[in-house]
DNA sequence: TAATATTGCACAATCGATTGCGCAATTTAG
DNA sequence: CTAAATTGCGCAATCGATTGTGCAATATTA
C-alpha cells in the first residue's frame, strides 16, 4: 500500500495524507475530521511509508554504516551489539560490513556504504592506509578501537598504550625479564599502541635488550604459530604478552600441546578480556577493554556530529584483571 | 556528483549517460565515441550512482535484513560473518538487527526492515509467536537456526534433536543416569528440539524417571543459576547437559565456584562448540553445529527464493566432539 | 453588503536514477 | 535523386514520498 493508494481510497490528495501522517495537520490546517479519517484508514490498512522513497526525498536514511574487521571476534561482536542497540534508540539502523582486516575490502565497503547514503560511519580501520578515510567528506565518521594520528578524525578507543604498559610492568614486577610480545596486524593503531606500551615499559625498567616482538595478525592461528616458534628457541621467554584475545587463545593452544604449564613454566597475559577467561585453565590475566562504553560513546559521538557538534576524541581507561596466568619469577634468567 | 551533473558536464542527456554506465550502449546504439567520453569523465569524477534513487526506481535494494537474537553470542556472530561474506559475493549488503530474543523487538525489527524494502530476510526467530512471520509476504524469508513446524517457511538449521539425542546417549552409555538438562528459551525451536532429543534418549534407555529440565534463557547467567540450584539439591545430578555454549559457560562458572571437579565429580556437555572449548579446564565435550554451512546454505536458499526457486528445507548434521568433560560413571547413583 | 481574513486542501515540483518511445540526421538502397 | 533503413541520442514518465505555494470556500469585520 502506497501513500497514493491510501489517498485515493480516502478521496484526498497525497499531500493531505502525508501531512496528517507526519503530524503536521496543525501546521497546514488540516481539519481534525479529515485527520481522523486518515489516521483511521492508515491504521486499518497498516500503512507504512516506503522508506526508500522517503530517504530519497529527505536526503537522509537513518542508517549508519558499521565497518569492522571481524564480527566473529568477540570484541567486535560485543561492540557491534552495543552499537546496534544504542542506535536503535535513536531510530537508526545498522548496515554491517566485515572488512576482514583487508584495506581493499575496507575501501570498497566504505564506497558501498556511501553509495547507499548512510548518514554516518562507524569504522574500525585496518590502519595501514589512511587516505581513503581522510578523504571521506560526505558524512560524519567516528573511528572505533583504532585511529589515525595524522588526521583529525574523531575516535573512541581504549588507551592501548597505558593498558600494555601496565601489563608489561606487572610482568616485570613479578620478576619477568624475557617477556615476548605477540602482536596483531602491524600498522593498526590498536596494535602499534600496545606494542609501544610494551616497549616503553621494557625500556623504562631497563630491559631494552629483552624486547622481542613477533606476529602479524589478530588471529588464533597467529598466536599459535608465534608461540610454537618461540618455544622452539633455545632461550625461551618466561612470559608471553598476547595483544588480543584470539592471539592469547592461540598461545594457550600451543602451550597446551607442548604440555607447558601456565603459569608454572610460562606466564601469559592477554589484551582483551572475555567472560570465559575466568574458566580457562588457568584463568587468564587480562587487560579488559570497556567494550560497552566504547560502543555507546562512539554512537553518542556520531550522533553529536550529525547535530553539528564539534568532534571529540575519547580515550577510555582499560582495566587490569589479575587472574592466575602469571607466576612470580625469582630466578633471574 | 549526480547523474544529471555528469550529463551536463558532458553536454549530454542523463539517458545517454545512464545507459553507458549500465553497459547498455550497444542495446541503445550509443556510439563508442560517446561511450568513451562518458566512461572517462565518470571515472575521473569518481561518479557513483545514488543507490537510494536507484533502489526506488528499480524496486530492489540489494539489501538483506538479518534479524538475530544476540550478535554477541559467538554462534550468531559466526553465522553473521558467514552470511555477510557470502552475500557480499552477490553484491548484497546486510541490514543488521539484534532482537534480544524478544518477540516485540523482533516484530518491530521486521517491520523496520520491510519498510526499508530489503530484498529478503534471514531470521532466527524467538519462536514463541509465529503469526507475524507467517504473514510476511512482501519478500522471501529463510529462517536460520530455528523454524516453525506449523508454517511452510523454509529454514536452515542443525538437527538439534539428533545432536541432543547423541549427546544424551553418550552420557548414558558412560554410565550416567542423573543427567540434568539446562535449557534456553522455552518455545524456541532450537531449544525445544534439543530438549526433545534429550527426553527421547532418556526414555529410549528407560530412564524417564531421571528426566530433569530447568532453565529459561540462552545466557551464561541462566546456566550459572541453574547449576547453583542443582548443586544445592540433595540428590545432585551426575552430569549436566547445557543446551548452548553460554549456558555451558555459566555451569562451569558455578561448578568452579563450588570447587566441583569436572569431570571427576560432575560431567558436562555443551550444545554448540567453540574454538576455545579446547582450552578450558577441562576441555569441553560438545555438539558442534556447522555454523559456516548454516550461513552459506541459508544465503544460497534465500538467493534461490529471489530467483523464484522452490523453497527447500535444510537440516544439517551436527558433529559430536569428544573431549574431556565427561567421565565414565561406574557406581550407579 | 463589500472587503478582508481565515480555513481547508490540492497542484506540481522535487529527490536521482532508469527506460519506453520517438525523432532527427545520416547512410544505404533502388 | 528520392525513399527506406539505420544510427545516435533525448523527451518525459516513473518509482513513492515530501513540501512551498496557491486557490477556492467560508467566516469575520467594517
Amino acid at each position: 500500500m502506497t501513500l497514493k493508494e491510501l489517498a485515493e481510497a480516502l478521496n484526498m490528495s497525497t499531500t493531505t495524507v502525508s501531512r496528517v501522517l507526519n503530524g503536521q495537520e496543525k501546521k497546514y490546517r488540516i481539519s481534525e475530521k479529515t485527520a481522523m479519517k486518515v489516521r483511521a484508514l492508515a491504521k486499518d490498512q497498516q500503512f507504512t511509508p516506503n522508506q526508500v522513497a522517503r530517504n530519497l526525498r529527505l536526503q537522509t536514511t537513518n542508517t549508519i554504516g558499521l565497518a569492522i574487521p571481524d564480527i566473529s571476534n568477540p570484541f567486535f561482536a560485543n561492540l557491534a551489539r552495543t552499537i546496534e542497540l544504542e542506535l536503535r534508540k535513536f531510530g537508526k539502523m545498522v548496515l554491517l560490513s566485515d572488512t576482514k582486516d583487508d584495506t581493499d575490502i575496507e575501501k570498497e565497503s566504505l564506497s558501498l556504504l556511501l553509495a547507499r547514503k548512510v548518514d554516518g560511519l562507524l569504522v574500525a580501520p585496518v590502519g595501514k592506509q589512511w587516505d581513503h578515510l581522510h578523504s571521506i567528506s560526505e558524512v560524519p565518521m567516528v573511528l572505533i578501537d583504532r585511529f589515525s594520528e595524522t588526521g583529525k578524525l574523531p575516535y573512541v578507543t581504549t588507551n592501548n598504550f597505558a593498558g600494555a604498559y601496565e601489563a608489561t610492568s606487572y610482568l616485570i614486577q613479578k620478576g619477568h625479564r624475557a617477556i615476548s610480545c605477540i602482536q596483531g596486524i602491524v600498522g593498526t593503531t590498536s596494535n602499534d599502541k600496545r606494542v609501544e606500551g610494551y616497549v616503553k615499559a621494557m625500556k623504562d625498567h631497563g630491559f631494552s635488550d629483552h624486547i622481542q616482538v613477533s606476529g602479524d595478525d589478530f588471529s588464533m592461528q597467529n598466536g599459535y604459530q608465534c608461540a610454537q616458534t618461540l618455544l622452539a628457541k633455545k632461550d625461551k621467554p618466561t612470559s608471553l604478552f598476547a595483544l588480543n584475545n584470539q592471539i592469547a587463545m592461540g598461545c594457550m593452544k600451543a602451550l597446551k600441546e607442548h604440555r607447558i604449564d601456565i603459569p608454572g613454566q610460562l606466564s601469559l597475559i592477554s589484551f582483551d578480556d572475555q567472560p570465559f577467561f575466568d574458566l580457562l585453565s588457568p584463568p587468564l590475566t587480562a587487560i579488559k577493554q570497556p567494550m560497552a562504553q566504547i560502543g555507546s560513546v562512539a554512537v553518542r559521538s556520531l550522533l553529536g556530529l550529525l547535530e553539528n557538534e564539534k568532534p571529540v576524541v575519547h580515550m577510555l581507561k582499560p582495566e587490569f584483571i589479575e587472574r592466575q596466568s602469571v607466576a612470580p619469577l625469582y630466578t633471574q634468567p
